[in-house]
DNA sequence: GTATTGTCTTTTGTATACAACTTTCTTGAC
DNA sequence: GTCAAGAAAGTTGTATACAAAAGACAATAC
């Protein structure tokens, strides 16, 4: 039988605090105080403290000693450095793909192209985001690296905050989304090359650069 | 008048902690039950909670719930991946580095390929190892990406646990460490290509790999 | 001999109390 | 009116107490 484990307050508090983070709810530069959480959730500050210095350690809370913590805020040099870095790590996703891995993959990355291309349609745009993140971090799963999972699911964190602080325009948004279904028949063909120069193009477009400069 | 801040005991035990694991005084597998640690170091259970806490976020503590917590020990297969990653950021730092921030910190790289070569001569392995890894973080620094720079310190922090583990042989580490100097001519030139070449060598080496493979 | 149950021990999870520090507000001097 | 010093309020940092869960071990049934 499967055993049933009950998550423990301060894990829960985690992912709690780690939602409404990332779905912009609690915004970067917001204050986060142990008291009013702990009575906002009906917890003592115990748990609070330690959701929150993992959260800090995790990068999406920054905590000023003795005094209180915010919702980390990312500056526009960061970001630059967050898109650099990004394409740098899918693209060794995409090399790291073989094709037994694809096999067994492409069904969730389909899944979540398919989603991404439905959700534009109707014109819900935080659903777009989600499963734009989805879609990428298919790809990435799908090198079957865990290092590189995991630094990536970090990354993929900060990259949400950004989406929500800086609220890009909706210009060209359904030519990007487009580009997920050309990347993936690239990918079926062994054009690795070629993704690996579209999602350095999406990537840059997605974060508001231009790839050229 | 520059402020001192003095550092929480939670702060303390954290740095200490990772320090020990880090270090191979802690090694992998290994309990840290919070009650021994807390006679260890003179304070209660909450700050070596929090610590204990943060360094599993950190990847280097694992926690099984309600039962106790061990320091991470890395599978050979994760190690693969760790030095894949290994590869792409520091290739991803070289392809950043420009001539001005060469020249701002071209003089903490030598000194550290300097020290690293010294104690390769008086048979300091530990110093080493240090050494090297500070020579290769001084080359992401250079990069002047905060976001490369951050994943890379996590990085770091693992490939010196592996060190520890694995305790890879002696062979070939005179040759091994000579190739800093290369690198760092090679930059000096310009021949970022090259550089990345010699790094993926270097790095497949080094974490006990055929390159080739 | 094996499996099961119940007890005991160990360790964690959470709440709470208090001390210490930071910030803010107020008071007073100039 | 402005600045500085001191008091007050708010918040964090740490210790401690207790409850609850997991694991170890012995006793018992079959």
């Amino acid at each position: 039988m499967a055993k049933l484990i009950q998550s423990s307050l301060s894990d829960q508090v985690y992912t709690l605090l780690k939602e409404q983070i990332l779905s912009g709810e609690l915004q970067g530069g917001m204050k986060i105080p142990e008291e009013s959480l702990a009575e906002e959730f009906g917890v003592s500050r115990t748990p609070i403290r330690e959701a929150i210095r993992r959260l800090a350690e995790y990068g999406l809370v920054t905590i000023r000693p003795r005094t209180f913590a915010t919702v980390t805020s990312i500056t526009s040099s960061e970001a630059d450095d967050i898109a650099t870095v990004r394409v740098a790590l899918e693209q060794l996703a995409i090399d790291s793909i073989d094709e037994a891995s694809y096999a067994d993959h492409v069904e969730t990355i389909s899944r979540h192209a398919a989603n991404c291309q439905y959700a534009l349609g109707i014109g819900d745009r935080a659903k777009v985001f989600e499963e734009d993140s989805l879609f990428h971090m298919a790809l990435v799963a799908a090198s079957n690296n865990t290092a590189l999972i995991s630094i990536y699911e970090r990354l993929d964190a900060k990259i949400q905050m950004l989406r929500i602080q800086q609220n890009l325009p909706e210009d060209g948004l359904g030519y990007y989304i487009g580009q997920h279904a050309r990347m993936m028949s690239l990918l079926k063909n062994g054009e690795k090359e070629a993704c690996k120069a579209l999602i350095h193009e999406h990537i840059k477009h997605d974060m508001g650069y231009d790839p050229d400069q």
